[in-house]
DNA sequence: CCCCTCACG
DNA sequence: ACGTACGTGAGGGGT
């Protein structure tokens, strides 16, 4: 039935909100801001309305939703929508939400107290059937079917809304050889479970479908029961005849509402996109800010990829006394490498951008341009970058010194969200930059694909980069002043960056044949223990597997299940140890793992790691991926060296010093989370347990279990020891029954127990969640801040884990405050006391040097002296010190 | 590319 | 009733 195509020029699209956003809701994962703010409804219908502009170019929008509480059909079936389960505060909280989304995007919006969306929607579509408008009505709910005629369309969504199905009268035909007003009869039959309208017990789709087919409506299938085949049908039938006619009363959309409205007063005329902009950057959809531009623009004409206009300049080699005068103070910096890791890649060039300039200068062209490498080396000549530690150690290898870092973007962005680890520049640019930036992925391909792209590309590309950076520092400048973050850049991240810089490209020197010997050791000791392994199992099988293991363990050897992974039973090392009285295979594949473990990770990881022109391993510490402020070690991690086992310690051995005759020298703090626990939470106990200098967890157990220093048991001193560690992870029972292999009750008692002697520390952890909740986040002692968005949530387990989380990161995240300031503090000490000595590694609470023999006594003395008065807290700090020919032997 | 397992603090 | 201890990175297996 093809309409008339020159009157075709208007097109009536309806939305109905409600169903739109709960769909969404339920259909993405709840995603939020770094602020605390819910999202993914928003982000489910902004999807749906940019594929809606796209694809059906409306003339007329309009958004219809539910208003007021006491809805019409109330008072006529009492238990309407009963069955439904209440809005979740995480999905009302998005309404406002949606609300700023459509007036950003100019559509018009519309509520009606005492009304649902569907009776506006109803309404609005008879008045558009009947001036012949061109319809289609968006929603996921099905009811609205019945709304469909020539002029009306429903574009029901699936899978959540990323995709729509459209259905005219000739879709319900044949799909359900029903007209579409008889969409209301099949819901008074069938009934709708969701919105609790009851129908007919004992008619589902199916038979109801077969009734309409035969008698065409609820009405005519009553008065023709008798003729109705089926004892048990005909039953229901008359014993639900009111029921029925009920059924079929609700299921009816209205279509006379007093809507006060004209379609005309809907007209859509495209949006502002700087409007949409903004809202998508306080959302912080990224990935949906470069469709604002492909999409209609409102001042029309232009359509297609293109972005907004960038122009820069490459410097070429004959060229460069021309740029001389553009290196100015302050001036945004990038330094492009081919490739992650720093201390390998090439670089490839430069990108330079200050206010309304930005370009180019290729790797081969700085080297040449002297004037360009004294800029760089000149610590008066400030630079603005993004990840100044990078920089510094990758053009340290090329043998160019870069100083006068003034500001690092990478950094800062870090501590304006630490959730979002390792903030990328792309993703700084959308938020904080006109410019824009594409992500490396997108430029230079993934994986095996991965290849420099042609040079027009990687220039444009890198001189976006800079002028990103430039645009970017003044805004992340006041967010800054703002969440009280400047100093901690200031004075912490950044100098630190640079005390990181200089241990990375220092390196640790490795003593191959030393790891060599151990690989071969351990080599002939798995022969031999994968032999025996096979036979025990009465056939040989992979036994780095934990499917295959699971299956000679479980089926062949009819081991007991005592705990399951998502995939199968669980052959983890905890299990194993509960099945080792079992069978005398257990014992030998736990010491198969440990053994494999340390031929893989470490012997041959290690090994490939060294690098080629230092024989040393430079590993990178990543200041910007904990969510807590810790830092974290990469190709290869250095912060997971074996210790606990003495087989693994032994690893320790190949780490040596890199100069004839010196020594390794170890620091760590002893107990620092827990004198940290006592400074925050003011704990009268502890902090008395601290300044007497006692054993902690000997202290703890005498306290707990009501007994004198001389009557604590090695086991009661590890139960002690437990609940230590409990209480600064934010204990729950079962965590820690677990730990201890007791029961929750017994855990539970050890915690109340606890809390009686310290509370102290009680009061905190209960503060520090009602603080999370308020504001949102938690902050450590130098004002580091960890957004905690789940705090709130209707969901136990989310909500449980923000609140451990909420207990354990300023706990966590001091200590981190802590150690960095130390490093910063000690690598001063070292240059002015003109010291020979280096910091090498930092193991969260623990500093590595390597020292002359001749420094060993000051080092001894001032390691210890700088780290214990890094910062002042209620408790002492207390450092152990070791010193030895290897980093094993500094115990 | 995800899952499991395991090394560290 | 819910089912986890906090924070990381790497290797091997399997899809």
């Amino acid at each position: 039935m093809e309409r008339e195509e020159s009157y075709e020029l208007s097109h009536f699209v309806l939305i109905d909100g409600n169903s739109i956003a709960n769909r969404a809701f339920y259909a993405l994962p709840l995603l939020s801001t770094s602020a605390g703010l819910h999202t993914n409804a928003v982000l489910g219908f902004t999807t749906m309305l940019l594929k809606v502009l796209e694809e059906m170019q409306p003339t007329h929008m309009l958004v219809a939703f539910d208003a007021g509480k006491v809805v019409f059909r109330h008072s006529e079936f009492a238990e309407y929508k009963g069955g439904r389960a209440k809005t979740p505060p995480e999905l009302s909280e998005q309404f406002p939400l949606i609300r700023e989304l459509l007036d950003a995007f100019s559509i018009r919006r519309f509520e009606l107290e005492g009304y649902e969306a569907d009776d506006i929607i109803g309404t609005l579509t008879r008045q558009a059937d009947e001036s012949g408008w061109k319809t289609t009505v968006i929603t996921g709910d099905k009811d609205m079917l019945q709304l469909v005629s020539d002029n009306v369309s429903v574009a029901l969504t699936r899978k959540g809304v990323s995709e729509m199905e459209l259905y005219t009268p000739k879709e319900i035909a044949d799909k359900y050889g029903l007209q579409p007003l008889q969409i209301i009869d099949l819901k008074g039959l069938m009934g709708d479970a969701s919105d609790n309208i009851p129908g007919v017990p004992g008619v589902g789709e199916k038979t109801a479908l077969k009734l309409l087919r035969e008698y065409g409506s609820v009405e005519a299938v009553l008065e023709n029961i008798d003729r109705i085949s089926g004892k048990k049908l005909q039953e229901n039938l008359r014993e639900n005849v009111e029921q029925a006619r009920m059924s079929k009363a609700l299921a009816t959309i209205m279509r006379d509402a007093p809507v006060d409205l004209d379609v005309e007063q809907t007209v859509y005329s495209g949006y502002d996109a700087a409007a949409v902009t903004e809202f998508f950057k306080k959302m912080e959809f990224k990935s949906l800010l470069s469709k604002v531009k492909t999409a209609a623009p409102k001042d029309g004409g232009q359509s297609g990829q293109e972005r907004a206009p960038f122009s820069f300049e490459v410097v070429e080699g004959g060229r460069t006394d021309s740029y001389a005068e553009k290196l100015t103070s302050p001036m945004a910096l990038y330094v492009e490498m081919d490739g992650d890791n720093y201390h390998h890649a090439p670089i490839l060039g430069f990108g330079l951008a200050a206010d309304g300039i930005s370009f180019y200068v290729p790797y081969d062209v700085a080297v040449e341009w002297q004037a360009f490498r004294e800029w760089l080396a000149d610590d008066t000549k400030e630079k603005w970058v993004f990840d100044g530690k990078r920089d510094t150690v990758g053009l340290s290898w090329h043998g160019m010194e870069a100083a006068g870092i003034g500001f690092d973007v990478y950094l800062a962005s870090y501590l304006l969200n630490a959730t979002e680890s390792n903030p990328t520049l792309d993703g700084v640019a959308a938020q904080y930059a006109e410019v824009g930036v594409l992500p490396d992925d997108e430029v230079f391909g993934k994986g095996a694909k991965r290849q420099v792209p042609e040079t027009s590309v990687l220039s444009e590309h890198v001189a976006r980069k800079a002028a990103a950076i430039w645009q970017s520092v003044p805004k992340l400048r006041d967010e800054l002043a703002q969440h009280k973050l400047n100093e901690l850049l200031t004075d912490l991240e950044a100098p630190l960056s640079l005390v990181l810089a200089a241990m990375e490209k220092q390196g640790v020197k490795i003593n191959r044949e030393r790891l060599l010997e151990m690989g071969e050791e351990l080599d002939s000791q798995l022969e031999t223990l994968t032999a025996k392994i096979h036979e025990l199992a009465g056939t040989p099988f992979n036994i780095n597997s934990p499917k295959q293991l699971g299956e000679i363990l479980y089926d062949k050897l009819d081991l007991p299940v005592l705990k399951k992974t998502k995939t199968g039973p669980s052959t983890s090392a905890d299990v194993l140890e509960k099945l080792a009285p079992y069978h005398p295979i257990i014992g030998e594949i736990l010491h198969f793992r440990q053994l494999g473990k340390l031929r893989s990770t470490y012997i041959e990881g290690l090994t490939k790691e060294i690098h080629a022109k230092t024989g040393k391993i430079h590993t990178r510490f990543n200041q910007a991926t904990t969510a807590t402020g810790r830092l974290s070690s990469t190709e290869p991690n250095l912060q997971n060296i074996p210790i606990r086992l003495e087989e693994g310690r032994k690893i320790r051995e190949a780490f040596i010093p890199s100069e004839a005759g010196w020594y390794m020298l170890a620091a760590d703090y002893s107990q620092i989370e827990l004198r940290v626990l006592a400074h925050i939470s003011g704990d009268e106990n502890l902090i008395d347990a601290f300044r007497k200098g006692m054993d902690i967890h000997t202290r703890t157990a005498m306290d707990v279990f009501g007994v004198s220093e001389a009557e604590v048991t090695p086991l009661m001193r590890r139960q002690a020891k437990a609940v230590n560690f409990g209480i600064v992870y934010g204990i729950s029972d079962y965590g820690l029954s677990q730990n201890l292999n007791i029961t929750r009750k017994e855990a539970a008692d050890f915690i109340e127990r606890y809390f009686a002697v310290f509370s102290g520390v009680k009061r905190y952890m209960e503060e520090i969640v009602k603080q999370a909740k308020q504001d949102g986040y938690v902050t450590t002692l130098l004002h580091r801040r960890r957004y905690l968005p789940d705090i709130k949530s209707s969901n136990f387990n989310l909500r449980s884990f923000a609140e451990r989380t909420a207990m354990n990161t300023p706990i966590q995240g001091t200590a981190a405050d802590i150690i960095k300031l130390a490093m910063i503090r000690m690598q001063e000490s070292i240059r002015e006391k003109g010291l020979k000595s280096r910091m090498l590694l930092q193991v969260h609470d623990e500093l590595v040097f390597e020292v002359p023999e001749a420094e060993l006594a000051v080092m001894q003395k001032l390691v210890p002296d700088v780290m214990e008065n890094a910062l002042k807290l209620d408790v002492p700090l207390k450092v152990d010190v070791h010193y030895g020919r290897t980093w094993y032997d500094a115990k």
